[in-house]
DNA sequence: AAATATATAATTGTTATACGTTATCGACCG
DNA sequence: CGGTCGATAACGTATAACAATTATATATTT
């Protein structure tokens, strides 16, 4: 164990991650701006020197991380995505379902969220906002009246408008990303309808 | 456009797609496990009923997304992955990348979230969670005694001890999400291009 | 006996080629 | 003018083969 240490393995292992990089880094160094068109798979296989299967692993992981968009057809090919905050709470939706989170721990969450969130958007919220707010609060009222025990999505849809309003797309990924995780814990819990 | 509603397309195009959304299906559902291995590219294939290809194609999207690991050579082959906050916290950098979030968002994230937080830690922590704390802290005293610099790391680690005692998976997963990109943004302020 | 070297097998990584599928464009025709 | 239809270009998938990697077993050497 008392070897000189500070090496570093040289291997790079699969070059697709190489290609990966370098298409990252044009992407984020704005050499290649939202909107712009990649070359075909056939280009870039010929531009990387490597096969076409390895440029489209490539192409497939940044799909993945919403970097690219990808279409068929003549004219198609890998467009530079519109950046997105979608990804970052689908990731964190995948967290959650992975770590099989209680609808108690969500709740608790948002406990947690919302004062801030609301502090933000009492001073942020445009008209819009407020109407957008106005029409969860009254789609939770009749569902409540109804006895439908389903009011909940709109008690949802009034968080996401509160987020919307705090002009934070951190806050805002964040409470989307508890949407998705709260039904699934609701459905297990009552009766499954359809 | 007076037609019957009601009909869904048949093909979803890609079967990739669909052998992704079985797959996680399994690993949601815990069919799969974390360290269980799937089967081999070959047995994949022929269990779907497609190419090696077209199989690949949707190991990386999950590799991608963080729900296995793959490994080469013998006994190798693809493990479904422990839960890690470490895909949120990539896509939360990637949106820094580009411009689309601010440090701002970030720190008031963490500012609508740490409080209560710290609250329900102080209801739940363990003595051992409270240790954890201290030795975080006492790490954060010599550090910035030493004069060094990075002493922020253990100031990150009372902030994910403190997370942990609150006994929250959410609240765990939020914060420990939000850490690496919050680094990277103060220390690389520039972005890497080459 | 222990350390090292070699052989073997299983699995992913990569390549080449071909064909299928999809969507755009433009020409033709009504 | 408009709709149909074919040509075209790009991605999607299939097949077969080989290369690279790694665990295991076996043989060799010291």
């Amino acid at each position: 164990m008392a070897q000189a240490a500070g090496f570093r393995p040289v291997r790079l292992t699969r070059a697709s991650d190489e290609v990966v990089r370098q298409i990252k880094a044009r992407i984020f160094g704005s050499r290649l701006p939202p909107g712009a068109q990649l070359p075909s798979e056939k280009d870039l296989a010929e531009q990387f020197g490597l096969s076409r299967i390895t440029i489209r692993d490539a192409l497939r992981v940044l799909e993945s991380e919403g970097l690219i968009d990808i279409k068929v057809g003549a004219r198609g090919g890998a467009f530079v995505a519109r950046p997105s905050a979608r990804r970052v709470s689908e990731s964190l939706t995948t967290l959650l379902r992975l770590r099989q989170i209680t609808i108690q721990e969500l709740t608790e969450a948002r406990l947690a969220v919302e004062p801030y969130v609301a502090f933000l958007a009492a001073q942020r919220a445009t008209a819009e906002d407020v109407a957008a707010m106005e029409r969860a609060v009254a789609g939770a009222r009749a569902g409540r009246a109804a006895g439908d025990p389903r009011f909940m999505p709109h008690s949802v849809a009034f968080h996401l408008a509160l987020a919307e309003a705090a002009k934070n797309q951190v806050l805002l990924s964040t409470v989307t990303s508890f949407r998705a995780p709260f039904h699934e814990a609701l459905e297990t819990l009552l009766p499954a309808d359809d």
